[in-house]
DNA sequence: AGTCCAACTGGACCGATGGTCAACTTATCG
DNA sequence: CGATAAGTTGACCATCGGTCCAGTTGGACT
């Protein structure tokens, strides 16, 4: 049943691709960034690219869920209040500070992303991401439609409003606003 | 000092190309109107759109602001609560719901858009809108990041979760939902 | 009515770019 | 070592936004 092995020069390829395009992205005096100059960055063809990560979104997307993966292992395993264990109340205070820190450190990559992947509701970290916050609203009200609060505080996740931000160097008032927002509707913890 | 009057036939061509853009975008059997289409069914050349709007941004822009300036007139002009008079609280809601409203009904114009003009912030449409937002968080709470709250309220209008509502028919959860947030936040009315 | 020219028009053309493909190479397994 | 599935490549294709300039015309002024 196991998944036939990756080779190990496609290995060496993808995790060179994968770095070119991080490469490439944070030198961004070029805001955009073409595929062909990620290949030749990687010191591969152009097809390897495509046949590695499908398409353009494929490619982004499979950066952006390497750098959430920590995360994700923090938030499912780790301690609290990130993990499990705290009261809802701070476990969202706490998440909705590390995605806001994680989209800050990882601007570029979210840009690309979203402009590639226009929607987000069928991305998988997104809806990770959405599926824990929706779960800590329920469990904090149950008279809220958490479904919608969860789409909307992650909406202050977008990359424009994100790089609003960043580029006047106060990405830290996005963390105490989300808190104040979050606390105004679920109430302040006891 | 008064500009020089637009040209007969260059008005008459700037109607046909702005009702051209409408159609195409309403039967979306395709998410993705070329240029070139729009100035096929306007029955003028596609030189004429770029020397008109400037680039796509420009075109959907101007769409955008003419479904856009009613509400415009209304908030400034009109009878309360949506225009001056009402408590900001109220007021507030009642923007809220407008501009809801307004994104539903133009989903196909919004989402072309967002894709045509990624950065919201420099886009004068939505200047105004954070604008009047912001000031009557303001207003009620002089305690809070207006400005910040203002964009993340109005996030919940991107394009894609307002398609991802319409798509179940589930766009009036958003008016309900926001008006929970914007009570929560700036306390119910008296 | 006639002249003139700034404004307008159209569509051939260009450059960028995402994605495809068929011929060729190679890692790996028995 | 041979067989073969997996991987690689870059020329090629199609699409599209935007430019440009030669040709056209509305309308102001006489």
């Amino acid at each position: 049943m196991a998944e036939r092995q990756e080779r190990a020069d496609a290995a060496r390829n993808r995790a060179a691709i994968l770095r070119a395009t991080e490469d490439l992205l944070r030198d961004d005096t070029a805001d955009r960034v073409p595929i062909e100059a990620i290949a030749a960055r990687a010191g591969v063809g152009k097809g390897t690219v495509f046949h590695r990560f499908g398409n353009r979104a494929g490619l982004l997307r499979a950066l952006l869920e390497r750098r959430a993966e920590e995360l994700r292992a923090r938030v499912e395993d780790g301690p609290p209040p990130l993990g499990p264990g705290a009261p809802p109340r701070d476990r969202l205070n706490a998440f909705l500070a590390a995605t806001v820190d994680l989209a800050t450190r990882n601007i570029a990559v979210i840009t690309a992303y979203e402009q590639a992947a226009p929607d987000r509701h069928a991305e998988p970290v997104y809806r990770f991401w959405h599926e824990h916050v929706r779960g800590l609203v329920a469990e904090a009200r149950d008279d809220l439609d958490a479904d919608l609060v969860a789409h909307i505080l992650l909406g202050s996740l977008h990359g424009d409003l994100v790089l609003h931000l960043i580029r006047r160097g106060e990405s830290d008032r996005l963390v105490t606003t989300l808190r104040q927002v979050s606390d105004a509707l679920l109430g302040e913890a006891p």
